[in-house]
DNA sequence: ATCCCGGCATGACTTGGGTCAAGGAATCAC
DNA sequence: GTGATTCCTTGACCCAAGTCATGCCGGGAT
């Protein structure tokens, strides 16, 4: 596993991992120590990663493409957990557990990943007191994310749900006037993070456009007026 | 804070300490240094403990009674998220953001519980591998039952979610003949786990009755086959 | 060009489960 | 005790949103 590797291949690692926010602003000689735990793994669009209850190989870092974490019923139906990107580390709560994978992950495009493995980080984490607290964020953050989404999913309606998840997508301070949203991905992508199908999605921007709230040309939609938006989302929230 | 407490009451803490899971085996020194850490907190049955956004004082261990965290929506309809029990620890993902406690807890019972503050042990990790790891590991699971919550509550319906909920109650190997389980709270309160409200609660656990599939009195149900809402389950989930 | 297939939109229909309302049962206050 | 709450159950009703079916559009592939 820990083979030799050659010295532009680790330089290209090492500027991987500093991207991404867990491994930021480590010492170069650390970077290198973690370099040498990974195994980069290529992924075409439909690809898993791992499956749920399979057991734990390390996490992953995002280099490129997008990974599509969710969880399956028996219909088949999915419900995304959440999407990782270029940058983003995943699975890291995988790495204290005993249990496998907690869930299915997926290339949602042609994807390149880097594996952590498990057992030499472990390792690096009993010497690496700042690491671990970086790693305790994500987490954090995570469960953070997934709490939200536990609200949102049962508190909320679909017309809600989509409106936050619009007003998440601009940046702050929310401008007043036209805002462009790209979606990454299929509108049946997006529906299934907020939870729904593609049908009630279609139908819901269908209603923002009818208020004027919204331009949709495919993948390429347009919130006209953010703040009367964001007041919908207000008048819903508090009653 | 961290006034001299007197030895008898130090013991009382450490035995509570290592009673619960973080802290088990841990040798009685790094014990004391933690129980040196804490505050001792009482609450009557509905005070809160913390609510959302509030900023982070440290994390909480249950000595006594039971702790309800819940998100509320502007409704004030409650989805819990987890009851926690003497022996549990919560909060502990709140230790490393700086983004207040992600939801609200509130005493469903008097009770008793400790603060671990925030600053002292975080310090204390830096120091200290083996606790890190049983942290990490603390995370993981409630990210990890976080997670299944999710998928149970968008993918499955009431009826094969309560199923869900009373096959777990019951102890492994599950048992052919009957089960006793009790309902430590209001069925307002299970409904709220279960993501819906009192009177489907009721319903469901009416339509199980007619099946012959369970009995209630009050506060404690019997499971008279759980075999067959093991059965019952898995069809539910194979569809 | 033409055939396909996947994504998307829309209408018609169905339904799980939430809301409202009313009546019993159990518990608490005094 | 007796009134006052709170909890639970049941029935009637309704609505958000899922399912099913149809048809259009746009992009490959051949």
């Amino acid at each position: 596993m820990a083979q030799p590797i050659n010295a532009l291949r680790q330089a290209a690692l090492i500027t991987t991992l500093r991207q991404c926010r867990m491994f930021a602003g480590l010492p170069t000689e650390d970077l290198r120590t973690i370099a040498e735990l990974t195994v980069s793994k290529s992924l075409a669009k439909g690809d898993y990663l791992f499956h749920e209850g399979e057991p734990v190989a390390g996490f992953y870092v995002v280099q490129r493409g997008a990974i599509n974490v969710h969880r399956v019923n028996g219909a088949g139906k999915e419900q995304v957990i959440h999407i990782f990107r270029p940058g983003d580390t995943l699975a890291e709560a995988a790495l204290a557990t005993n249990q496998g994978y907690p869930a299915d992950a997926r290339a949602e495009a042609a994807s390149q990943v880097l594996l952590v493995q498990k057992a030499g980080f472990v390792e690096l984490l009993r010497r690496h007191a700042e690491l671990v607290l970086r790693l305790l964020a994500s987490m954090s953050f995570h469960l953070h994310d997934v709490v939200g989404q536990l609200e949102d999913l049962t508190l909320k309606d679909v017309e809600t749900r989509l409106a936050h998840w619009l007003l998440r997508q601009c940046p702050e301070p929310l401008a007043a006037g036209p805002v462009a949203v790209k979606l990454h991905h299929t509108k049946r992508v997006l529906a299934a993070e907020l939870g729904t199908v593609s049908e009630t999605l279609s139908r819901t921007l269908a209603k923002f456009k009818e208020q004027g709230l919204l331009k949709v040309e495919g993948g390429n939609l347009t919130l006209l007026d953010p703040p009367r938006l964001k007041q919908l989302l207000q008048r819903h929230l508090g009653e």
